[in-house]
RNA sequence: CGGGGAGUAGCGCAGCCUGGUAGCGCAUCUGCUUUGGGAGCAGAGGGUCGCAAGUUCGAAUCUUGUCUCCCCGACCA
């Protein structure tokens, strides 16, 4: 079929077999099990994390838990099981959750008599426990305990931890019915305060999916239909994947007086009398690893921000031929532990030296599909003379179809290690901010321009969606957002929230035909 | 939880309709040759065919049940 080989560039030979382009969604299961993150466990809803993949989660745990503490919050671990009476008491809480809940109802199993195990009939709870799909109820009730007086609050707690709901339909990270995350929970003497807390908190979610993922998001109020169950606001930072929809990446709650009602967490004001405390609780999970899959992997697999990737750096020895395995290795360690003196994102460099026996080259697809952002590869050659071969995972290919590798001496490689580093970090940022600014389209003021926007919006293959619209709307509540919610619900869309500091919009909401009143973005999610 | 699809070697699949104790590609191991880089040739190892019952002389193949995964929907971080 080529003609002309010696001027057509050689296809690219990418090292998945399924394209983003080609589909999305098993693209996304590729990437998670070639780069080795997570796998399928047996228990419907539950994965295995990978070393690769809880790498990940640690460095996401180690930065955010610096931003945590640093904000005066403390940690500490409340129990997996609640009291069904505890659950019990927030009336909306328990509309929320009661559907996918995991029950503990006995304490022993016996033997059926047929070889197998069956829960005894006279071991059962007086009180079921459940397994916590959220901590506000236990955690009330704690603070109830250590609140008295105004001299307590505010009362500021984190706790890291899994949590299980039961859910219908599950993907690896994005949607599991366990999880891992971290969910802060504070106790404050008024309003002001307890909102000031949850807006503390969506900034330091927005701040850390910027700098520390590499993912542009925008924090903004959920609209009533999407409030966490029991809150009075809630609030989200949402990120917008490579397919164009919008993934709620962290949230923050506004949770009123309810639960501290429900709880009985009430103190002795100055004054000398009762009053309730208004609380908040945040989180992000897991959830953020897919997150990051689907704003940074590409046709090779993952690309890992720099800052939350276990190895910033991965050396590969050459290793061929028997004689020059000393010497080769020897370099490499030497340069492995130069790096390691390093410093890069305000961290020393996380270097890992692979020698384990096997093709050099199988070994560099498999870092390339984990996204190791540096990978170098080390022949006996540039030991002897001082060189090092590097490529950068985020510009893996050169034009011609070839591994977009360039060599250069020791000493500049370690010279620049550092900045190249930090530079990966700020070159995904911003390709992901510029996709998404080009995927987010504004103008659109009627319902019918809003229909025809995202009628027939799939691609042929049905993997790309025509990203978010921004647009202004009359806040409306109850039935008439029922009636707006019903809307959208027919173009599978959902309003995602409505972005902090986005001044008020001109013309009229193309749902209620009143005046605009604020912003919103509308798209679809995972 | 409703509709659809699927579970056979580490990965990707064929075989199933028309039952006769399992095959291909990649990967792995061995040898030779090559080699500044995703090598070639030859040979080898590796499988309770998701699980459990049933039909049958005989089941990957037919029947029933069950578990898990994927897609669409309802629901949700």
């Amino acid at each position: 079929m080529t003609q002309n080989p010696q001027i057509k560039p050689a296809p690219i030979k990418h090292a998945l077999t399924t394209t983003r382009a080609g589909d999305f969604a098993a693209w996304y299961q590729e990437v998670i099990s070639a780069a080795e993150m997570a796998e399928e466990s047996g228990v419907r809803g539950c994965m295995v994390i990978r070393p690769w993949g809880y790498g990940i989660w640690e460095r996401i745990q180690h930065l955010m838990d610096a931003r945590i503490k640093a904000a005066g919050v403390e940690n500490c671990y409340f129990p997996l099981f609640i009291p069904l009476s505890y659950f019990a008491k927030e009336a909306e809480h328990v509309d929320g959750f009661a559907k996918e809940m995991a029950v503990v109802t006995h304490h022993r199993l016996i033997a059926d008599g047929k070889g197998g195990l069956v829960p005894d009939p006279e071991a059962k709870l007086e009180e079921p426990l459940i397994v916590r799909p959220t901590s506000e109820t236990v955690i009330g009730q704690a603070m109830a305990r250590w609140v008295q007086s105004w001299r307590d609050l505010p009362l500021l707690t984190n706790q890291w931890a899994n949590v299980v709901r039961w859910e219908m339909r599950t993907r690896m990270f994005l949607r599991t019915s366990e999880f891992l995350w971290q969910e802060g929970h504070t106790a404050h003497a008024d309003r002001t305060d307890a909102m000031a807390e949850t807006l503390r908190a969506l900034e330091m979610y927005r701040s850390f999916s910027e700098e520390a993922l590499a993912m542009p998001v925008v924090a903004g109020e959920k609209p009533e239909n999407e409030r966490f169950p029991g809150a009075a606001a809630t609030y989200s930072i949402e990120a917008m994947m490579q397919d164009g929809k919008a993934l709620q990446a962290g949230t923050s709650h506004y949770l009123g007086t309810g639960f501290a009602e429900a709880a009985g967490i009430h103190y002795q004001n100055k004054e000398g009398q009762q009053a309730l405390c208004h609380t908040t609780s945040w989180g992000v999970s897991t959830r953020l690893i897919g997150g990051v899959i689907m704003t940074h992997g590409d046709d090779d697999g993952l690309r890992v921000p720099p800052a939350i990737a276990p190895q910033q750096i991965v050396i590969l020895p050459m290793l061929r031929d028997t004689d020059e395995y000393e010497a080769l290795l020897a370099y490499c360690e030497e340069l492995r532990s130069s790096l390691a003196k390093q410093q890069a994102l305000g961290e020393p460099i996380r270097v890992l030296h692979d020698k384990r026996p096997g093709k050099a080259t199988q070994k560099r697809w498999a870092w390339v599909k984990k996204g190791v952002p540096l990978i170098l590869e080390i022949g006996g050659r540039d030991a002897a003379s001082g060189q090092v071969s590097v490529v950068r995972r985020d510009r893996l290919w050169q034009d011609n179809g070839k591994v977009n590798f360039s060599a250069m001496s020791r000493e500049d490689f370690l010279g620049r290690a550092a900045s190249e580093i930090e530079d990966i970090q700020r070159s995904l940022h911003a390709e992901a901010t510029e996709r998404r600014d080009a995927q987010i389209v504004r103008g659109i003021d009627t319902l019918d321009g809003l229909k025809a926007y995202f009628s027939g919006d799939e691609d042929k293959a049905g993997q790309k969606y025509p990203g978010w619209v921004e647009m202004g709307w009359s806040r409306p509540t109850g039935a008439a957002l029922e009636a707006v919610v019903e809307v959208l619900k027919s173009l599978k869309l959902t309003i995602r929230n409505t972005p902090l500091g986005a001044g008020k919009p001109e013309g009229l909401c193309p749902f209620t035909g009143e005046a605009a009143v604020e912003t919103i973005y509308v798209a679809r999610s995972y």
